[in-house]
DNA sequence: AGCACGCCGACT
DNA sequence: GTCGGCGTGCTC
């Protein structure tokens, strides 16, 4: 039943294949397999099956003598002629599946280069393939390197993908996104001497064509997004993920896993060394710490200080937001010909403040740079900026940087929004030469003396706490159901429909909440609201949304969306 | 997921 | 009678 060794197949009798496909139904399907393919077929294997009356893919994970099913359909072809999945990935399959509430064919299609996930022939290895050969699963050292400043990451990173080398043994690299490629990459060539294979990008056909360099292990360094964590390294040693707090790593469809977990799961599996790497690390990540699951490597470094603007006393005129203070710290930076970075948050528009500083501060050059923008250069005096100024974050050095209004990133109804204003710091005083300056009228706030102290341990103690105490991920799972409308009425009425629904099917340890205009209540003419379910467990909050999504007809102009930890 | 099946109320 | 919306269950 259960996917055994490799060498155990040789000796099976191959008269039914046990085969999982692309569908949300647990457990596998019984197939015969002509005599013709008996000799060829294998666990891993990916084969044309007929399934509800159509065609599709199907992998094989197990073989019997017989089935208790009487009516079986045969496997059409044999898709591969090498199994494209090596026994460790059916069980790193196994318990991704469990994990994230899929099934095992959902998993393994994930797996997949989305090239054969279509019934395409697959030709195995080419010439210069290396056979792996069985070795015993060692257990992986699983390490949080907490670096302060950016520049010592890479050396611990160059030791330990030079070690890993070494032995032998193959790299991933996860990164968030398109910023990191072409820094990270040079960065990997260089450290390994070896060609870096980039999966995200390009056509399937191409995508395909740079997944089998590393299938046939004619390369063993990979470098990635979220996706990378199923790359098809041989031998794999270690996986790298850079900023591992990124929101980048959460699957925003089902499965909804994220990065960090699945990459946890693979290592367990393979006996890779897992390397976190972040200037500010999730909560959960701090958790695994916590619970010895993962050891923290700190590297501390001086960071620029943090100064508070108290505004308490400050009254502004309407519709204006330049301090008297700030206009003179900005003023003496420009004068001193040096750069400064003024940071909003993305949803004012960076218009209207570029405008006031240049009324205000004649002969500044003030530039506006935010997600839309595109090629920043060196032209500016102060740069009016929000979160995509990160992208820039290894380059990009300012003498002064100035949070406007750090109490709003506290008061984001979001129970990440301590961390996110963490982060926000912590990522400016990288970038900043002199000093981090943050405005508040809220100097009782109880986390701002942590940040301006670097007591780091502090805030993590006390985020994991009140995020216990409060029963948030990690201690708890979320999962949104949203429902969108072009007619709000309608989308406020099923979303209260789906509230009942979700109450009367609700089981113990599971609370569901009254329905709430989501967070971004209206995107492209679409109204949203949203039913929080919240469980202690993952598979109870898994198991009542898809019994609701299922119960959930179709009605048109309303769609549901469900979003598992948010 | 997608589709067939079957149940029940509405209506030419 | 039969049309159609909707819950249920199955797919080897």
């Amino acid at each position: 039943m259960a996917p055994g060794c490799a060498e155990q197949s040789f000796y099976m009798i191959k008269n039914i294949a046990h085969i999982v496909v692309n569908a949300p139904v647990e457990g596998a399907f019984d197939y015969c397999v002509p005599e013709e393919y008996r000799a060829d077929i294998a666990l891993g294997m990916r084969v044309l099956v007929s399934f509800r009356r159509r065609k599709c893919v199907g992998i094989v994970v197990g073989f019997a003598e017989k089935s208790a099913i009487l009516k079986l359909n045969n496997v059409l072809a044999l898709l591969d002629e090498e199994p494209v999945f090596p026994p460790l990935f059916l069980k790193f399959a196994e318990i991704f599946a469990l994990r994230f509430g899929c099934s095992l064919g959902d998993a393994l299609t994930l797996f997949l280069p989305s090239y054969l996930r279509a019934p395409k022939k697959f030709a195995g290895p080419a010439d210069g393939a290396v056979k792996e050969a069985a070795r015993p699963v060692k257990k992986g050292v699983f390490t949080l390197l907490f670096d302060h400043g950016l520049t010592q990451r890479w050396d611990i990173l160059s030791q330990r993908i030079q070690e890993t080398l070494q032995r032998g043994e193959g790299v991933i690299c996860l990164v968030p996104d398109g910023s990191y490629v072409e820094g990270v990459s040079l960065r990997l060539r260089k450290i390994s001497g070896e060609d870096v294979v980039f999966l995200s990008q390009g056509t399937d056909k191409e995508e395909f064509e740079r997944w089998k360099i590393l299938w046939s292990g004619r390369a063993r360094v990979a470098l990635g997004f979220i996706s990378a964590a199923f790359a098809p390294v041989k031998k794999l040693g270690l996986l790298v993920v850079l900023d591992e707090e990124s929101a980048s790593y959460k699957h925003d469809q089902s499965p909804f896993y994220h990065a960090r977990e699945a990459v946890f799961l693979r290592a367990v599996v393979e006996g890779a060394d897992i390397l976190y790497v972040s200037s500010a690390p999730s909560i959960e990540a701090r958790k695994l710490v916590a619970d010895r699951k993962v050891v923290l490597t700190e590297l501390k470094e001086s960071l620029s200080p943090v100064k508070f603007l108290d505004l308490t006393n400050f009254k502004m005129r309407k519709g204006t937001f330049l301090s008297q203070p700030l206009r003179q710290h900005l003023e003496r930076v420009v004068k001193e010909g040096k750069k400064a970075c003024l940071y909003i948050q993305a949803s004012r528009g960076t218009e209207s403040v570029v405008e006031e500083i240049r009324s205000s501060l004649w002969g500044a050059r003030v530039l506006g740079y935010d997600k839309a923008s595109s090629g920043l250069k060196d032209n500016f005096d102060i740069l009016v900026t929000t979160q995509a100024v990160f992208r820039h974050r290894e380059n990009l050095r300012f003498a002064l940087s100035v949070v406007l209004d750090i109490d709003w990133e506290f008061h984001k109804a979001d129970y990440r929004a301590s961390h996110g204003a963490f982060l926000l710091v912590r990522y400016l005083r990288q970038m900043s030469e002199e000093c981090v300056l943050l405005q508040t009228r809220n100097m009782a706030q109880e986390l701002l003396p942590l940040m301006a102290h670097d007591d780091t341990s502090g805030f993590y103690a006390r985020e994991l706490s009140s995020r216990k105490e409060m029963g948030f991920p990690p201690y708890a799972y979320f999962a949104a159901v949203v429902v969108r409308s072009s007619d709000p009425q309608l989308a406020c009425g099923e979303a209260k429909l789906l509230y009942d629904k979700l109450s009367s099917a609700a089981v113990k340890g599971v609370e569901i909440f009254e329905p709430q205009q989501d967070r971004a209540a209206i995107v492209r003419g679409k109204f949203r609201y949203c039913v929080m379910v919240r469980g202690e467990s993952l598979k109870s909050v898994m198991a009542l949304v898809k019994d609701t999504q299922r119960n959930f007809r179709r009605k048109k102009d309303i769609v549901l969306t469900v979003n598992v930890n948010p």
